[in-house]
DNA sequence: CGCGCGTTTGAACATCTTCAAGGCTCGTGG
DNA sequence: CCACGAGCCTTGAAGATGTTCAAACGCGCG
C-alpha cells in the first residue's frame, strides 16, 4: 500500500504554484513527464540566479521567495525590469546568453528547467508552448506599461505605479486593510523606477505626511488610500 | 502551361519579407496554407493601425513602410514604445484588448491575420508558434534595453542609442557611409526616449558641432563617427 | 509665392540629483 | 541583556540637467 502510493508520487504534485506557474496546463499526466527535467533549487537572499552575459543553461520557474531582474550599464547604473514572485517564470532567451541579471531579493526556491530539456519536450507538450507564448506577450505588456512609467512620468507617478504594482503581486489584506511587505530596499525600488534612492525616500515621506499610506517600518506600508494612490499613479 | 503555373500561385509567394518575417520557418507548401487566413492592407502615412483598447481581432506584419507602437496617459503624455520596420510582427497579446496603439508613419503596407484563425492554424504548424515565441523573447530583450535607456540614461546616451538602433535597424550604406532616412518627427523620438522635442532637437545640434553626424536635412542623418556614436550611448 | 508645420534656438524655471550628515534598526558580540 | 556597529533610510541644502515658454527659422506643399 504504501509503495503503491509512492510509485504514483513525484516532487512536482506538491508544488505551491502548480496551478499558477507555466505547468497550469499541464495534466497530472503530463506534470509527471516535466517533473524529470527540472531540479529544485533553493537560495539565500542577495545570491544570484544568473548573470547577464552567462550562458543561458536554465530556465527558472519561481516557487517561494523573490527575484529582480536587472540589467548594467558599463559604469554601473542599473536599471532593475522586474521583480518576480512565486508563479513567475524567467529565463526565455533566443540568445545563447541571458540578456540580464537574476538575484534573490529573500530566501527563495526556484524550479529549474534545463533549457535544452525544455525545448526539447515542447514538440510533445505543444500546449507548454502556448503557455510559454501567453506568458512573453504578459511580460511584453507589463514592459510597456514599464516604459510608460520609466519615460513619461514623474517621481510622485513613479513611486506610486510602483506600489500599485506591488500590491497587486503581493499585497495582503488585513482587518480590511491593504498591507505591503517589502522585500526590496529603497535602492531596489529607485532603480526599479529610474530615480535616486533619495527621490524614493521623500516620495514615501510625502506620501505618509498625505496619509495616503502608512510606514511603520520602512519595509512596511500600509495603504490608507488605495483610491488616492491609484490617482497619484498618474492614469 | 500558363493555367497550371497559375494554379500553383498565391500572394504570399512573391512577399517582400518572406525570409525575414514570422513566414520564415514555413515551406512553400505550408506558406500557401498561411495565406489563406491573410488580407493585405495598405496605409496612408499617419493612419491608424489599431488604437489602445480596441478588440484585439487582428495581427499584422509589416511588409514595407514604418510603424510606431505607442501607449497613452490620460492627459496626453505619450510614451513610443517601439518603431517597427519591414519584418516586424505586431499584435501579440493575451487580453482581449490592444494594450497599445500602432501608427504608420509612413505609406506601409501590412498582412492582416485573423487572431482566431492564426490560432486556429498554429495547432497544424508548431514551428509557427515556435517563432512567435521566438520573436516574442527578441521584442522582450528589446524592451529590456529600452528600459535601460529609459530609466538610467541622460538625453546624449538616449538618442545616441536610439541612432544606433535606428541604423541597425534601417541605416543604409552609401560611398562607404552610413546614412538614415528617418520616418519619424522629432517629437516621435523625444516621446520614444522619454525627453522632449527640444532636449532632441538640442541634442542633434551637439552631435552635428561635434562631427559625429551630418544633417543635411532634418530628416536625413549622415553618421560620421559611428564609433564616437557607440561610445556617447553609454555601452 | 505664401502659408503652415516641424524644427531650432534662447532664456527662465522646475524638478530631480548630488553631496553631506544624522538617525534608525537590526544583528552581533561582549 | 545591553552595547555597539554596519547598513539602510531619511532629511537638508546646493547644484545640474532637462523642461517650459517663447519666438524665429526653414522646408515643403498648395
Amino acid at each position: 500500500m504504501e509503495l503503491t502510493a509512492a510509485s504514483h508520487e513525484f516532487p512536482c504534485q506538491t508544488c505551491a504554484v502548480r496551478d499558477e506557474s507555466i505547468c497550469a496546463v499541464l495534466s497530472d499526466e503530463e506534470l509527471r513527464e516535466v517533473s524529470k527535467i527540472t531540479t529544485a533549487v533553493v537560495l539565500a537572499k542577495g545570491a544570484t540566479v544568473f548573470m547577464e552575459g552567462d550562458e543561458n543553461t536554465y530556465l527558472f520557474n519561481v516557487v517561494s521567495g523573490a527575484v529582480r531582474l536587472s540589467k548594467l550599464l558599463p559604469d554601473g547604473r542599473r536599471q532593475i525590469t522586474g521583480f518576480l514572485f512565486p508563479g513567475d517564470f524567467l529565463g526565455l532567451s533566443v540568445a545563447e546568453t541571458y540578456a540580464y541579471s537574476a538575484e534573490t531579493l529573500s530566501h527563495t526556491s526556484l524550479c529549474r528547467f534545463n533549457r535544452a530539456n525544455l525545448i526539447k519536450i515542447l514538440d510533445r507538450f505543444p500546449k507548454l508552448e502556448h503557455r510559454l507564448l501567453e506568458l512573453a506577450s504578459n511580460e511584453l505588456t507589463e514592459a510597456q506599461a514599464h516604459m510608460l512609467m520609466l519615460g513619461q512620468k514623474n517621481v510622485t507617478e513613479k513611486i506610486s505605479t510602483t506600489l500599485i504594482h506591488l500590491i497587486n503581486r503581493i499585497g495582503q489584506t488585513r482587518d480590511g486593510e491593504t498591507i505591503l511587505e517589502l522585500p526590496m530596499t529603497r535602492t531596489d525600488l529607485a532603480d526599479y523606477a529610474g530615480v535616486t534612492t533619495e527621490s524614493v525616500s521623500r516620495c514615501f515621506t510625502k506620501l505618509r505626511n498625505a496619509n495616503v499610506i502608512d510606514l511603520p517600518q520602512a519595509s512596511s506600508v500600509h495603504v490608507l488610500q488605495e483610491a488616492e494612490l491609484d490617482q497619484l499613479a498618474g492614469n
